[in-house]
DNA sequence: GCCGCGCTTCGTCCACGGGCGAAGCGGGGC
DNA sequence: GCCCCGCTTCGCCCGTGGACGAAGCGCGGC
C-alpha cells in the first residue's frame, strides 16, 4: 500500500531542499556524522531560532531524524532515499552550473568519499563492480541480497553482515554523480565502510580547506586497503 | 573544470523543483514527450502568464530546453541529469510520504515504464542486468561503454548505436526508485527503449484514469517483445 | 494586409515563509 | 536548590516570488 505520487507531493519534498539553509545542513549531514541543532546554526549562518524552525520541518518531512542525547539533539540523515536524492541533486546541479570557479578537490575527492554512510567515488563504483561481477551480490526484491559465496567472502573480511540485515534495506543502488554509475548503499554498504574506516584501510582526509561544504567527506587508501581489496574483489583505483 | 557545489547552488536548483506548478509540468514532461507551453499552463493548472514565467526559470536553470516550431514552443527535459533528479526524488517522496491513498498502478507500473526516454521498472533493471552480465557493456569513464561482443548482440537486435553515441552520454545509470536497482540510461537507453517501441515489443497503455499524474509512462510487454528480450538478453519480467 | 492565435512582458497585488529578539522549557552540573 | 546552557516557542517584521489582467510581439492563415 503506497502513497499517490503527486506533483504537490513532489513539490513539498524538494522545497524542503530548495531552501539555503536547509540545503546546508543536509550538505552537512550528508558527510554521515550526527550534529546538533547547535552546529547545524552555525554551519548554515543563522541563528538559534531559525535553526529550530527549519529542522523541525526537515524532521517533520521525514528527511532528518533525531535523536536525544541529555540536553543535546543529535541530527542525521533519516534514510537511505534522502542521502541518494542529496547526490542525485548535486549531480544535477553540478551538469546545470556553468563551470565558474575551478572544482578544488579534483581527482582525489573521484577517488573515494563517502556518501551518507557508504563508500563513493571511483571506489564504490569499484566495490558494487566487484561484488555483483564474483557473484558475491544476486539480484534481489527491493535491491540485493548476498550469496552464499558472498557470505563467506565478506565474512573473511569481517564484515558485520548481522548488523547489516538489521537495517531497513540490506543492499541496494545508490547514483554515484561524479561516476555517473550505481554504488552500494544500504546496511552493507554501511556495514562495508564501517569495517573500512575501523581496519584503517581507509581514512578520512582533512578538508581542503576551512569552511568546505564538503567537509570530511573525502577518503583516503592506505596500502594495506589497497592490498585487501585487490585481493578480495578485484578492487583497485590507484592508478 | 567543474563548478564548486555550494549549498546556495544546490539549493537553487532544489527550489526549482520545490514549486508544484513548475513540478506538475517537470512530471509531465517525464513522460518523454515534448509539450508546449499552453499544454503545460493547462497541466499545471495556472495561467499563460504564469506558465511563461515558470518556463522561463526552468530553461534559464538548465533542466528544460526548448524548441521553436511555428508560433508553438516546445519544451522537454534538458538532460540525463534532470530525468535521474525526478526519479530519484519520486522515490524519496513515495518513502517519505505516509500510505495515504493505495497506489493505483500496482504492479503494472513497477514492471515496465518509461523514465524520460529510457526503460524503467523490472524490465529496465533486468536490463541493465543482462547488458552487463553478458559482457556487452564494460565500464568506461563517466559509465558504460559497448564491447565488441555488444555491438554485434545490439547491431542484432537493430539498435541505432551510431545515433546512441550522438548523446552527450552514451550509457549511464540512472536510479529505478520502484527496483531501488540500477538501469540504463544515456542515449543507448533512450536508442533501446526507441527500438522497443518501433518493433512493438513495447507499447504505451493508456493511463489509469484521467488526469494521471503519471500520464502514459507505463509500458505493455507483447509476447514477441517478451521473445525477443529473453532470447537475446535473458530478460525475463512475466512472472 | 489584415486578423487570429500562442506566447511573452509589464505592472500590480498579495501571501507565504524566513529572519530575529524575547521569553519559556527542560536537562545537567555544582 | 540554584544556575547555566541548549533548544524551542512566540510575536513581529519584511522581502521574495507567484498569481493575474492588460498590453505587446511574432508567426501563420486567409
Amino acid at each position: 500500500m503506497r502513497a499517490m505520487l503527486t506533483p504537490a507531493t513532489l513539490a513539498a519534498t524538494a522545497a524542503l531542499l530548495g531552501d539555503p539553509a536547509r540545503a546546508a545542513m543536509l550538505q552537512a549531514l550528508f558527510g554521515g556524522e550526527s550534529l546538533t541543532a547547535g552546529e547545524l546554526a552555525r554551519i548554515a549562518g543563522i541563528g538559534a531560532p531559525a535553526a529550530s524552525a527549519h529542522l523541525a520541518k526537515l524532521t517533520d518531512g521525514g528527511l532528518v531524524a533525531v535523536h536525544r542525547q541529555g540536553r543535546h539533539r543529535y541530527h542525521r540523515l533519516a534514510s537511505e532515499e534522502v542521502a541518494a536524492a542529496l547526490e542525485t541533486l548535486g549531480g544535477l546541479t553540478m551538469a546545470v552550473a556553468p563551470a565558474r570557479r575551478p572544482w578544488p578537490h579534483g581527482e582525489e575527492f573521484r577517488t573515494a568519499r563517502l556518501c551518507w554512510d557508504h563508500l563513493a567515488g571511483r571506489l564504490g563504483v569499484a566495490l558494487h563492480q566487484g561484488l555483483t561481477g564474483r557473484g558475491w551480490l544476486a539480484p534481489a526484491e527491493g535491491g540485493w541480497a548476498v550469496t552464499t559465496t558472498g557470505e563467506a567472502g565478506l565474512g573473511a573480511l569481517g564484515v558485520d553482515l548481522a548488523a547489516a540485515r538489521r537495517a531497513r534495506r540490506f543492499a541496494c543502488d545508490c547514483m554515484d554523480w561524479s561516476e555517473r554509475r550505481a554504488h552500494l548503499a544500504g546496511g552493507l554498504g554501511r556495514a562495508i565502510a564501517a569495517r573500512c574506516l575501523d581496519r584503517h584501510w581507509l581514512h578520512r582526509l582533512p578538508p581542503a580547506r576551512s569552511g568546505d561544504p564538503l567537509g570530511r567527506r573525502r577518503l583516503g587508501l592506505t596500502p594495506e586497503g589497497a592490498r585487501v581489496l585487490d585481493g578480495a574483489l578485484g578492487v583497485r583505483i590507484g592508478a
